[in-house]
DNA sequence: CTGAAAGCGCTTACAG
DNA sequence: CTGAAAGCGCTTACAG
């Protein structure tokens, strides 16, 4: 391959020179500049971009670390980080830690050994000291949906909290009594966070949400699976699961198919986190949709200006529920999306 | 961040010691070995890829460049060669085309660039002279799923033939006589071989396949539902629709429900590649499912082995018919997997 | 406007 | 077994 030599040969001049058209420095005459272009044509030069980040010790990429890249949510807020990144000058290389905190650290050590620019993360349950040691150590580090508290880091999410209490009154509505929730780790904020809502939602009505009614999962299908069968095989099973996002909803399809139950008769389900086959599934499925491109593009506005050298602050958006027919509602309903509620704080407290 | 320098400055030894230890080099000594880890962990030292990678021309990075992240088939062919590729000690970064060759060769360059040791590639609609040339100067490529005719790549793919025989047969017994195709783009293999797979096994029953029930997609959902739409215009609908990926029967659905429309009393559906949720959609979706994690696998063993000197081989594995009731099937059943066809060619005669 | 030179953080023959 | 030195491909003060 081509090097910033071979093209100084051929242009005659010197590689500095050639560095300076290449990067659009201003002091190069039309003619140097002219005859570096055409050598660059002709040798089909392309600048050598590890050896351009060891000498401006920036990279221009981002790492992001998901949870799951086989949760459709994790893919779509992939796909919006990436496109804002890319709008910005950056790319983004994707670690997935497949829920495991040891494969997250894995893709931690990784990045931090490539030197990416900055790193977007939604951390995977228990603490990861290495994660929070290159926060503190000066890597521009921005957490997205989950988080971990007390850490000095920007967090970028979506609040559920009325959206879940949109759920209950709507289940409440239909006659649901005995609720239960599929929760995700308690080890991650997302998995504690939502049965917090879930119970706080149901105590306005006088319902409590007893252990066995709480059932704990990983945010993976075979977890969504194990939990179900085991609220079936309860004496008193639930009326109503929510499940904490959609993989385990996933789950707790199988389970409830392979019991010959049907939805909403049998049982109501709702789940957290919308995708596009819950319109065509059997029965359609109520669920709590995230503006999961909006936190993707606010997270790496955050990263990006942390490692611009501005400052970043934590975005905190609003979920919605959507109302379909695993719950009972009697036909497709759309509760509008009420005016967007938007707090941002500044990161020094950034614990929302 | 601490460099190799002050490792040695702590350790009391050269840098070329420091590196001779951390690179596993026998000739150290068992005092120096242990001086230098004590100071490796004391600093908490870690060895910038980015120089490394300057001086010995290999990043250990593997380029994955696929057709469209928000596709669950290559979501879960990204897992496999992500797994595929740790354990034998690279890591992957994933450039989604979004089906667009633009992005593509974006990504493509980008990877290139960054100096990745190995290309996977899913090419996208349209030829890419970018793509073609950096294999041709040396670069190590490997196609998956996808390929371009006349490369001297190899390509790890599925062979859908015998299973599009199978549904063909499956719709004919059901009664089944006018089909649609919703077609890739012809710009793609997996565009051109479905339709040619599936025109082949109709014309096995005397079927023919005009042009007006062939409709012509992008992959993506919007494009399904365009499609579909234009089949239900036709003077004469046709009976049955064979998506060529999911992501189009996504559309497709779409349009079959806002019409009000049956499946499969009013129209049958089948797809190419399977996914977990169409054991639930309503009704349950006959599907095409393709050995997604062995072909990820075979696609990094085939990369690595250029990558590291040694010959590739094209793989080709078989894929299966999955009967759901979406065709109208009285009931699930599943047709047992064959005994696996698994051919191999030689790179040199890589056109399989 | 231009070039020679230093240096980013490593690895690896070479000499001892 | 160990260290001094060269060099990977760039960028960027510095001097002219």
């Amino acid at each position: 391959m081509a090097s910033i030599k071979d093209v100084a040969a051929a242009a005659g001049v010197s590689v500095a020179t050639v560095s300076r058209v290449l990067n659009a420095h201003p002091s190069v005459s039309a003619d140097a500049r002219s005859r570096v272009l055409a050598a660059v044509a002709a040798l089909g030069y392309r600048p050598n971009a590890v050896a351009r980040s060891l000498r401006t010790d920036q990279t221009h990429a981002l790492g992001l670390v998901i949870g799951d890249v086989l949760n459709p949510y994790f893919t779509e807020l992939a796909r919006s980080v990436e496109e804002a990144a890319r709008a910005l000058g950056y790319s983004v290389i994707i670690g997935n830690a497949d829920e495991r905190p040891d494969l997250q650290d894995h893709h931690v050590r990784t990045l931090l050994d490539r030197r990416i620019d900055g790193l977007l993360v939604s951390p995977a349950p228990g603490d990861s000291p290495l994660l929070l040691d290159a926060a503190r150590a000066g890597t521009p580090v921005v957490f997205v949906d989950r988080w971990i508290p007390g850490a000095e880091v920007p967090v970028v999410r979506a609040d559920g909290r009325r959206a879940v209490r949109d759920l209950v009154a709507h289940l409440h509505l239909l006659g649901h009594r005995r609720l239960a929730i599929i929760a995700g780790p308690a080890g991650t904020t997302t998995g504690s966070e939502r049965v917090t809502a879930f119970r706080d939602a149901l105590a306005a009505y006088g319902l409590p949400l007893t252990d066995e009614l709480v059932g704990h999962g990983d945010f993976q299908a075979a977890s969504g699976r194990r939990v179900t069968e085991g609220f079936l095989d309860l004496p008193e099973p639930p009326d109503a699961v929510f499940a904490a996002d959609n993989l385990m909803a996933l789950g707790a399809l199988d389970a409830i198919r392979a019991r010959g139950l049907r939805m909403p008769d049998d049982i109501a389900l709702a789940v957290f986190d919308d995708i596009p086959w819950f319109v065509h599934t059997d029965p359609p499925i109520t669920a709590i949709a995230q503006p999961t491109g909006d936190l993707g593009r606010a997270a790496v506005r955050a990263l990006v200006d942390r490692i611009e050298g501005r400052t970043a602050e934590s975005v905190t958006l609003d979920a919605r529920l959507v109302v379909r027919r695993s719950c009972g509602a009697p036909a497709p309903v759309l509760i509008p999306p009420t005016s967007p509620m938007r707090r941002s704080t500044p990161v020094q407290r950034s614990t929302p």
